[in-house]
DNA sequence: GGTCACTCCATTGTTGAGCAATCTGCTAGC
DNA sequence: GCTAGCAGATTGCTCAACAATGGAGTGACC
């Protein structure tokens, strides 16, 4: 028997697709942190019934999306400032793993670091912002992938999606510098430097950090 | 209003309650890796609806404790080799972020790392194997709380967790040398020399990993 | 005026039965 | 020996119902 491909492999569930695509409304920006996830409403704007829409949120809240409280319901979570330095001390923690593979790194995986880069600059250049950040975050990711340690992945994508619960609400033009940074770090690992890698990184993710903090504090209470 | 103790907050539901359960059937090793969990036999042994026990398997397939395939159910995560590395790996970053704390560590955070030292260290004495793992686990939470992540220390249970369904399987007397590592690793912190730490920490983890991965080896095809 | 107690209603928590889809193992037939 | 297909077991999902809880509103009472 020839080695065909296992394709379709891992089929989803009705729950599966409706957290799903709760997640691409999270990132989407069409439901803001704290708003309710009624069971009975979803149940119908899905056309499932209630006990698989019960699934679903507790798929989101287990990706840390929403938060659930006994016998008042589920809800988008809303970061605090805390969580944000957290998140991103995570995020740190991750990125510098695997710009430590800098050292090291080959044509191929300079390829993969190379590719998300093109299409986020293009993408600032279109005004699409919203692809723009997920190749940018699509960036990061490769950067992580060089640990080659897929748990470690697995960490980094849920601090992005709970990132995104922020990042979603960001102007776009703070994009617009996002490219050029970005260039600076992919040149670092071109140089197989990882010492000017993780120089470069630490004070980028602050930066955004911060940016984003900023905003929270100032757009806060007005939900 | 004086601040008052938020005690019972966090409620529970009935679905939290039996995740729980098998939680520690499963450190326990009671539930070995690969075990079928179906749930009709589980909602008569909790005596709750099989709804209820579906969730109950969500919330464990979410922690990784568990692995859900499409009209084939939930079975007891079985761990490979190569997910024992990346744990490890993972491990390795979390626990080097609180060792880096070291340094500036007070002695309320010191008398924390000492508790579970001691705790652990009578109930290997004791021959209470069950006991000594989860305080020399303490002990490693304690060491990754230094960070001062809540997020961190999330990951850090979460691997621990998963890396519990394999060391459960490990031989009791495999844990009497812990104790004395956990001492020399304890001074290090003590001393406040945070690549002392560091440089016992590797090794410490390096070891533990692959006596665990020997294990996974030499004990696999009986299931 | 403020606060306490009470009631009512929306929502969640959980149940139990039921049916379709799918997997698995076994049997019959070639 | 091998395949097709049948039958039983198990999961996926639905539906309807009721209990439990939380929150908002209401009104009495100090």
């Amino acid at each position: 028997m020839a080695t065909l491909k296992p394709i379709e492999l891992h089929r989803t569930g009705a729950a599966d697709l409706i957290a799903q695509a709760l997640r691409e409304q999270l990132i989407d920006g069409q439901l803001r942190s704290g708003d309710p996830l009624r069971e009975a409403d979803l149940a119908e704007v899905f056309d499932v019934s209630r006990n698989t829409v019960r699934e679903a949120l507790r798929l989101l809240t287990s990706d840390g999306l929403a938060v659930h409280e006994v016998h008042r319901g589920v809800a988008v979570k809303s970061l605090t400032v805390e969580e944000v330095r957290d998140l991103y001390g995570l995020r740190e923690l991750c990125e510098l793993a695997g710009a430590l593979r800098a050292e090291t790194i080959d044509d191929a995986d300079l390829a993969l670091l190379r590719t998300p880069l093109d299409l986020s600059a293009s993408a600032v250049a279109a005004g699409e912002g919203r692809d723009a950040m997920n190749h940018d975050l699509a960036f990061h990711r490769a950067i992580v992938a060089l640990a080659r340690n897929r748990r470690l992945d697995g960490v980094f994508v849920g601090v992005l999606a709970e990132l995104r619960l922020g990042l979603a609400l960001l102007e776009p033009s703070s994009l617009e510098q996002w490219p050029a940074r970005n260039e600076q770090l992919y040149a670092r690992f071109a140089a197989r430097d990882a010492d000017g890698a993780r120089d470069q990184l630490v004070p980028y993710l602050a930066r955004s950090r911060d940016e984003l903090i900023g905003h929270l504090t100032t757009t806060r209470r007005d939900a």
